[in-house]
Order: structure tokens, then sequence, then C-alpha cells
RNA sequence: CGGGGCGUAGCGCAGUUUGGCUAGCGCGCCUGCCUUGGGAGCAGGAGGUCGGAGGUUCAAAUCCUCUCGCCCCGACCA
């Protein structure tokens, strides 16, 4: 391709849009611009580079057995409605009807079609097992959008979606997609961990994130770098804290706090460590109140204890229920006389000689003690991991870092299949569900984050799978018949090349000009044809990632060029 | 959805507090000259319903009301 013949605008400046470096640079190397908030158009290069990243996904998809299909980005609401996905995707779904009033969604993922499909077309053990994925715009009406096309409100994903007559087969077709999905993002240059993850809203038991490790990303990683423990921060464990005081338990004491509610204001007030005191908080399980202790410096896990609750969802009781309760206004609710079913977290469990409310108004305790001051129904985890937690496994301290989401494995099991009745019958006539899995990658993402973490301060620095031209031929001065007539030379001869993407830089620009940009753009490898050219006929190679630069005869830059990718792709 | 901020040329911004001449600057763009190894220089030029609607006023980018859009923090997040 002719610079000149296509469009890469550049720019100069940040556009103020934009707050972290992949974004910036999306925009700056024109690979994208923004049309509405959450909304991205993809400008030639942009698109070179997404094709390419679908090309490697589709590869590795079909290498891995999976069968592709299309789907559509209309959905019935029936169908979410049976699955009973439709109150939890809620306003995050992008609805609307139809001239005949009826109501469509614009797909946020396609679990439910997918299952139709297949419940209607498969009935017997001999067709299964299958994997089916799509790699398709999605789209979720975002609460706010951010990060350029880290987070948009229409993203491209590859969903795929695997059919087992049993757990055994699950567990085979897992293993094949999370293989894929390693040399997925191996092949397009990210350093990428996978960690222990939730299921979630999505059901099932066992998962995996695939996670770019970064300070831009919105996922916490929960990792042991001693024995390699990794986990997501809804999923992960830590060691039990100990009991570490043998203090005898003082007197019970009521203190006066008027107006301090929550526990940084008390802990001030106090002046004691918010690690010394309890938060009490009141969640409505199954229609019931229940009292959730944890110590103060801790947050709650809904996910952890939604688990433990053994129920679908809970929720925190509003204002109202918690006076009732508490008989005190929020912010002073305590374990101590409370009458309703008290859960302690394990760390609360360790405690001696803490404080919390007294469930009096302007009031808390000192010196409560478990057992002697309130009883517990139960102790489970029930908090996120936070620095300073030790590993559950090795009892190394763990560490407490931001990734960004590029990939989830889920087993699913039965639950679709269930609630949409996808059932087989076996080979001895008995009808069953069928075992799903469901697999997908951020198809956006994966170039978002491997930009972030693959720049420098002159541009982005492309790995040579998913680079949009693998060469870039600068011929300092257009105006000079010999240098166009070599440059237009080369371009043919690297160009004939199959696999091997050209950009020829024919803009009468200055040199200084088209330095920048082919940096900005990031082309992995340069050719200059300019002052040594005219002097001494060599022309120069010039690496973008380290800098190197080569000095060939003209008959040697074909090969030259030819070695230097076979390098570059075995290099990341 | 709560809090904060911003909308002035393609991009980045000044001007708004305290209303007042023809609305400015840098980059980019066009023409010419010059220049050709890391975002050159000189000269000339095009480009604006100051987000939109209504109001106050002799006079509104500037003040008031409403509205739309965008960004940031938080909440939310298969």
């Amino acid at each position: 391709m002719k610079w000149s013949q296509t469009l890469i605008p550049t720019l100069k400046e940040s556009p103020s849009e934009a707050e972290i470096d992949s974004h910036k640079l999306m925009i700056r190397a024109g690979l994208i611009r923004r049309i509405t908030a959450g909304a991205y158009a993809y400008l030639p290069i942009g698109i070179l580079v997404l094709n390419k990243v679908i090309n490697i996904v589709r590869e590795e998809m079909n290498r891995a057995g999976a069968i592709e299909v299309f789907l559509p980005a209309l959905q019935p609401l029936d169908l979410l409605e049976e699955s009973g996905r439709l109150n939890i995707f809620g306003d995050d779904l992008i609805t609307f009807e139809d001239r005949h009033g009826k109501k469509v969604a614009l797909g946020p993922t396609h679990e439910e079609i997918i299952t139709d499909i297949v419940r209607n077309e498969i009935n017997s053990y001999r067709q299964l097992p299958i994997t089916l994925y799509q790699i398709q715009t999605k789209f979720r009406d975002e609460t706010r959008p951010r990060f350029g096309v880290l987070r948009s409100k229409e993203f491209i994903m590859k969903d795929a979606y695997s059919f087992d007559v049993d757990y055994e087969g699950l567990n085979k077709s897992y293993q094949y997609m999370y293989d894929a999905y390693c040399k997925i993002f191996d092949r397009c240059g990210l350093d990428y961990i996978v960690v222990e993850a939730d299921s979630g809203a999505m059901g099932g038991d066992v998962s995996h994130e695939f996670m770019v490790p970064s300070p831009v990303g919105e996922d916490i990683l929960i990792r042991c770098l001693k024995c390699g423990y990794s986990a997501n921060r809804e999923r992960a464990e830590s060691a039990p804290l100990l009991s570490d005081n043998h203090a005898t338990p003082h007197n019970l004491e009521e203190v006066s706090t008027p107006d301090k509610r929550t526990i940084q204001e008390v802990s001030n007030f106090l002046k004691i460590s918010p690690s010394q005191m309890i938060k009490t908080m009141l969640y409505i399980s199954n229609g019931q109140p229940i009292a959730i202790l944890l110590r103060g410096d801790h947050e709650v896990n809904e996910t952890k204890l939604t688990k433990a609750l053994g129920q679908e969802a809970v929720a925190l009781a509003d204002h109202k229920t918690i006076e009732r309760i508490t008989g005190a206004p929020v912010g002073f609710a305590g374990p101590v006389g409370l009458k309703v079913k008290i859960i302690a977290d394990q760390a609360v469990s360790v405690l001696k000689n803490f404080a919390t409310g007294a469930n009096k108004p302007d009031t808390h305790l000192m010196n409560v003690n478990l057992e002697r001051d309130f009883k517990i129904d139960q102790v489970a985890h029930l908090r996120y991991v936070i620095k300073g937690d030790k590993c559950p496994r090795c009892n190394h301290e763990l560490d407490v870092s931001q990734g960004i989401e590029i990939g989830h494995v889920f087993k699913l099991g039965t639950k679709y299949s269930d609630a949409l009745k996808a059932r087989f019958l076996d080979a001895g006539g008995r009808e069953k569900s069928m075992i799903m899995g469901c697999y997908g990658i951020g198809v956006n993402r994966i170039i978002a984050s491997l930009i972030e973490r693959s720049h420098d301060e002159n541009g982005i620095v492309w790995p040579l799978s998913i680079t949009p031209y693998h060469v870039i031929i600068i011929p300092v001065n257009v105006n000079d018949n010999q240098s166009m007539h070599m440059a237009n030379s080369l371009y043919s001869a690297l160009s004939s090349n199959t696999g091997t993407d050209v950009l020829l830089d024919d803009r009468d620009q200055r040199p200084g000009v088209k330095f920048k940009d082919a940096d900005l753009i990031g082309i992995p490898i340069k050719i200059i044809i300019g002052k040594k050219f005219t002097e001494t006929k060599e022309i120069e190679i010039k690496i973008r990632k380290t800098g190197e630069t080569f000095l060939a005869k003209q008959e040697d830059v074909k090969s030259k060029i030819e070695g230097l990718l076979e390098i570059l792709k075995k290099t990341r």
C-alpha cells in the first residue's frame, strides 16, 4: 500500500478525550475515531490489525476443532426471559420495539441463541460433542464506557460454546479451548497470566480468566509470586488469620460517638485502628435479614457471601430495615444484642477487645468479645483479600495487582441447557441435559492491551503477528528519481512475497515527519532510502523496537528483510 | 445513577470572572518560494450559526433558564 492512497490520519497532539496510553495512541496513530460515547470507527490500519487478530483467533479455534457460525445481533427478548437472564442484564441490554411492537434486543452475548439452535438441531449423543463459535459485535449499554475500546458499548467478541454428553467430555472441551487461548495470546505477542475466576452470574463452577497485567486494568488480581497461586478478586482466598493476641478480655464499655458513623470516623474519634473494629452489615437473604460481621478494614465479597448462604443473590438491607432491626440509624449497628442470624468473617472470629456499634444512636461499644458478649451462627470467608494477606497454599505474602481481562473460559454445566431444555438421548435411550462450556475473547481488548504493554515515547511497537504492515519503505526525497525508482522496485519485490505487508511512504514530506509517523504507527521494520543511497547506493534498515540499524546493498535488501522477519517472528 | 468538569476552525487551546470594535493563538490544511536524515523557514490564504433553543440588554462566546453532547471520579459490571 502506498501511504498517499490510503488513509492514515496521524495526530501530533493527544486528543483530550483519551486518558490512557493505548487510547491516545490508537487515535494518534489513526487506528480509530470515536463516533459517539463507547462506539468507535476503525480506520484503515485499525481494521488491518483487527483482521489479523481475528484471523489468529479463527485459525486457533478451527485447529481446536471448534466450528464457526454467524448469529444475529437482533435477539428476541423471550429467549432471554426463558433463561432468566433478562433481569440479570437489566439496563445493560439495549432493547427496542420493531414496527410491529415486538421487543427486540441487540445481543449482549449469545448463550441463549446458541442453545436454542442446538436444542432444535441436536437430539442424539451421536451428534455430540460439538463446540460452536462466532466472532461478532456484541452490544451492552455500559453505564460508563471508558478507556477507548477497552470498555465500549459495542465490541467484538469471539464466543465459543461447547456441548458434551458428560462432564468428562466437558473437561476435554474446556482443556482444548484453554490451550487454544494460550496459543492465541502467545501468537498475538501478549504477556498474560491465567487466574482462577468465579463463574459469577454465568453460572457453573470452574472458570479461568486470561489477564494482561496493567495498572489501567479494571480487574484485580491476587497472586502468590512464590507458589504461583493466582485468582481474581472475587475468587481469591487467603490463609486464615491467626489469633495473635491472648489478651484477656477487658470490661465491655459503652462510649458516646455523636454523629460518627463510618469506620473511618469512629476509628479516628476513638483513636483506634480500623482493624480493631467490627463492621456489621445487614443483608436480606431469602427475604430474611441477616447480619454480616467484618473487620473494619475489610470489604464484603458478595460473591462469597452469596455462596456461603447458598443463595442466588443477596442485597444490602435498606435504611428503614436497618433502623427497625438495630434500633439505631445506619452507622451504629453491632452484633451485641442483635436478634438476627449472625455470620462472621473468619478475620472477625480471631479478634479480641474490638469496637463496634451499640445498636443505639450515637453510641459504640469498646472491648467487645465473642462468646462473652454475643454469639455467632456461622464463620465463613466473606471478604476480599487485601495487601498483607497470606497465600492460602504456601502462606507467602499475596501480591495485589491490576489486569485487563482479555479472555474467560467457563464450565457452565447444565445451567442453560436445563433452563432452555437442551437435551439429548444417550446410548441407553435416556434423556439428559447437555453439559455446556462457554469461552469468550475480547478481540478489541487484545489490541488495546497489547499497545498498553508495547509502546514507547514515540508510539506503538507492534509484534510482527498483528502489525498492520511488516515493513515501511521511506524514500527520504520523493522528488529524487533514483530514490523513488529504488523504493518502487523494493516495494514490488517485497510485496510479491505472500505474507509480507509493505507500506510505501510516498508522501512529499520532510524526513522528520515520515520517521515520526513510521514510529507512531509502529511498523516493525523501516527501509530508508536516503543520504546513504545517493552517496554509496546503500540502503538503511532500521528495527522499530530496538533501534538497531543495518546497511545493505540494494541487491541484498530483500534477503536481509526476509532474514529479519524470520528473527522477529521468533522474538516477542 | 450520584459528584465534578468541559463544549469556541479538522486537532489542541485562550478569550467568559468584570457584556462592547472585524472572535484570537499553536498545529494541521491550500498556494508560492525555499528546503530534504527525526514533526524546517518565509510570504500569502481558506476555514467559526462560539453545542442547541429561549430570555435579559442599545449590545451576548461572555449574564439567566432550559436542553443536548462529551470527559473524569464514584457506584455498577457476563
